[in-house]
DNA sequence: TAATCCCTTACAGATATCTGTAAGGGATTG
DNA sequence: CAATCCCTTACAGATATCTGTAAGGGATTA
């Protein structure tokens, strides 16, 4: 079983949850936590630093802003710096997110072990990904595979990007402007205008302001 | 010191953390636990009629939806189904929930002891909220009334309801009618018009798409 | 009472949105 | 090769949005 593990998670009661709970189920010689990716980071470079690395990580993605000045915002920051310093060290997050494109994401550029989602059995969900990556295989609550299937309509690159500016308050046509300055095709306002009205379609929406909405509440822009 | 307290809290990490503080770090006989609403209220009704009653209930407000199925979906109702058997029972809420009038009202209408964010200190928080809740005083978690401050610009009734109804994807003149339907003063397409500019420059936004972006990403509709 | 302020409403004009139709081009298939 | 499909694009017309100006009315104040 991994030796030295570490714990990023910026909710006092949640993380006390899980530090009380691997220290239990697990025979983990050191547990670690932080409450701050900034500190995680500076933790693991020490530790790296003094020959005596973390295997594990384990972190949410989500990390509340406050007074202090941070460098890494959320958890995607923090793995991608450490993954610069530390390649090989193995990482499960443990998150509410529950977007399965967003989660694949994760297992595709950030190169995660494991993805548990936060619920009424995160606890042991987390304890079996533990068991599962330390025998490098990979781990997924699997609650996430059943929202895939009822996923029907996928955001791709495209959509998503109009999306994001639309929200930003650019209109369509400021939007095929851009499009064609940073040379993304197809950029004619007229696919643009086209392209929303089938969104209108997937997602039961009667104007764009609808559209935006339930996007937005859904987390998906 | 209360006796016998039950905590509803559907993330079991975070359960498990709050249920292990509390036993450590407070004198209490009897700390109870449960992940969904209804169960909650059938343990403290239960127990009510056992003539061992529970003096003090820490719930979450969100709770995720699964396959069971649900009567009380959401700690607002866990908290009014409670107080119709119960009355006299002390209420802490304990959630990510950071709005200052969300807040505000569940002092008010559903009538709360003690509100505590989650965040980085709310566990010592939370033990905190339960000495003052035991005295009879009420307890709000200090980072709340630092972003009351913040918070400007305040939506009042008649902009919410128009807020909602767009983001329904009606049209200022479907809303206009509706309002005169509804005998909801001012009704005029007009006084709309000018509601909804008002609130572009309030909270920055270009258009009506933005604004929505905006209000649904903040939580406020 | 008169002056002032604020809210409601009407209206107008410039843009933007939304929904059609239709033409052209590349890729796929028979 | 020809037929077909799908995507991009242009354009047009009906609505909707957004921003002015201005008139009227109720409440407050001098």
């Amino acid at each position: 079983m991994f030796k030295k593990i570490l714990i990023a998670e910026d909710f006092q009661d949640t993380n006390n949850g899980i530090v009380n709970a691997l220290s239990n189920k697990l025979n983990i010689s050191e547990i670690q936590e932080e409450l701050y990716c900034d500190k995680a980071y500076n933790r693991i470079k020490v530790a790296q630093s003094n020959k005596e690395p973390f295997e594990l990580l384990i972190t949410d993605l989500l990390f509340k802003k406050n007074h202090v000045d941070r460098k890494l915002t959320s958890g995607i920051d923090l793995i991608n710096a450490i993954k610069t310093i530390q390649p090989s060290i193995k990482i499960i997050v443990n998150s509410m997110e529950d977007n399965p494109s967003k989660i694949k994401t994760l297992f595709e550029k950030q190169k995660i072990d494991g993805y548990v989602c936060k619920g009424r059995h995160s606890l042991d969900e987390l304890v079996e990904a533990i068991h599962e990556v330390y025998q490098n295989n990979t781990y997924v609550s699997p609650i996430i595979n059943m929202v895939t299937n009822n996923n029907v309509f996928v955001l791709d690159e495209f959509d998503l990007s109009i999306l994001k500016e639309l929200a930003e308050g650019l209109s369509k046509k400021e939007i095929a402007i851009k499009f064609k300055k940073n040379n993304i095709s197809p950029s004619s306002e007229s696919t643009i205008d086209k392209r929303v009205s089938k969104l209108f379609d997937d997602f039961g929406a009667k104007n764009t302001t609808q559209l935006i909405a339930i996007l937005t509440r859904d987390g998906l822009i």
